[in-house]
DNA sequence: CAGGAAGCGGAGGGCGGTCATCCACTTTCG
DNA sequence: CGAAAGTGGATGACCGCCCTCCGCTTCCTG
């Protein structure tokens, strides 16, 4: 094991098994499965998670590293459509269902304080681009225009909440209120009566958010 | 102590202190608080508790008993109001406003399988209220036609997850998000891309969806 | 093909947290 | 005043989880 390159052949096998099965249990009920339950789905022993992986957290890091970068990809491209509202509409739509198909990824997004500081780099890359497409969907009036930036966190968290209700029962039912919410975002009813939160209201809200554990 | 009745003078002192500490820790943080956290609050040993309920789940349930009738009662006094739009707003308002107030009231009402036969009776005596609520919001025009009735849980579950997140920033922030939600379903925009949840679907959500415990 | 290094499994130690009990002590009240 | 009722909180029992440890197995190199 001179630089951490020759690992056996079946070391090799058995540390793809363990990140499919950490992926797969993780993207299905959520970032509080045990060690010992992903060893089990990967088919190994404990003990040799723990020779791959230091500890919970460094397989979480390794496993979340290449998802996060999809997550801000997609939505960056999403964003980008000429159109804004489209644009809008497909940037919730995505952004939702990627988290409705990974619930660990959403624990991650919403909650997790250590992963804070991980995440407020590749947040800080995205946020331009939303503020810039926000707006350009003001100007073109396909967007209340009381709506701040810091409303579409909390539009994801509403939504994702319907995720994890309805999951095992209609999983595709958050389209549903996604569509209840575009149209209550583009309607220009009363003014709204609260104001949205501020960025650091939005951060130190989400640091101290816990995501839920069955 | 013959019938139940004859409780010593300290010991009815002692019984109130337990409920008051209970009713302000359930409502604050949740059911999840443990009974060393109520007797501490209470200003009494886990004994006495111990004493006057036999159990956790037993005080849980003195103490929503009366709970529930009251959001029922709230609910149903919401639902008579003559106009249909402004019912389903104050019925909404209402409904959140308890639950946003006491976080155990709220697990209890969305999640809680043992409480769930409990509840079942108290739901069927408003379902038809709401039912007929629904049906003149229809009718006048105020609620565009393709939202049923097991939309407003949904709809309350997404506010409460608002509630929870803004909870120390901004406690009122949920009520930015009704607007938008009650403008969402009130516009005629394009039909909703999923149909309700049907009666027994929601109730299979519900009896296996777990509240957050921090 | 042989021997040593690398890898493996999974029992179990340690830990932290909760419910509920138990009993020596205190308070009430007839 | 004294028996009965009530009290507190240390304690036992339990649980679930993280991670370690070590006797056994598998690989691979010479």
């Amino acid at each position: 094991m001179a630089t951490g390159e020759s690992l056996r052949r079946d070391a090799v096998r058995n540390r793809g098994r363990i990140l499919a099965a950490a992926r797969l249990l993780f993207a299905e009920r959520g970032l509080h499965v045990t060690m010992d339950e992903i060893a089990r789905e990967a088919g190994v022993g404990v003990g040799t998670v723990y020779r791959r992986f230091p500890n919970r957290d460094a397989l979480i890091a390794t496993l979340f590293e290449e998802r996060l970068q999809e997550y801000v990809a997609n939505a960056e491209e999403a964003a980008a459509h000429p159109d804004p509202g489209e644009a809008l509409e497909t940037l919730l739509e995505r952004t939702i269902e990627m988290q409705a198909v990974d619930r660990g990824l959403h624990e991650l997004l919403v909650g997790d304080a250590e992963a804070h500081e991980r995440l407020a780099r590749t947040r800080n890359d995205l946020r331009p681009v939303i503020e810039d497409l926000l707006r350009r969907a003001h100007r073109s009036g396909a967007l209340r225009p009381d709506v701040a930036i810091t409303d579409l966190p909390v539009l994801g968290l509403m939504l994702r909440e319907v995720v994890d209700f309805s999951h095992d029962v209609a999983p595709q039912l958050w389209r549903r209120y996604l569509a209840i919410l575009l149209d209550g975002i583009r309607s220009t009813g009363r003014p709204l009566p609260q104001p949205a939160l501020a960025q650091d209201q939005l951060e130190a809200a989400m640091s101290c958010h816990k995501p839920r554990r069955p």
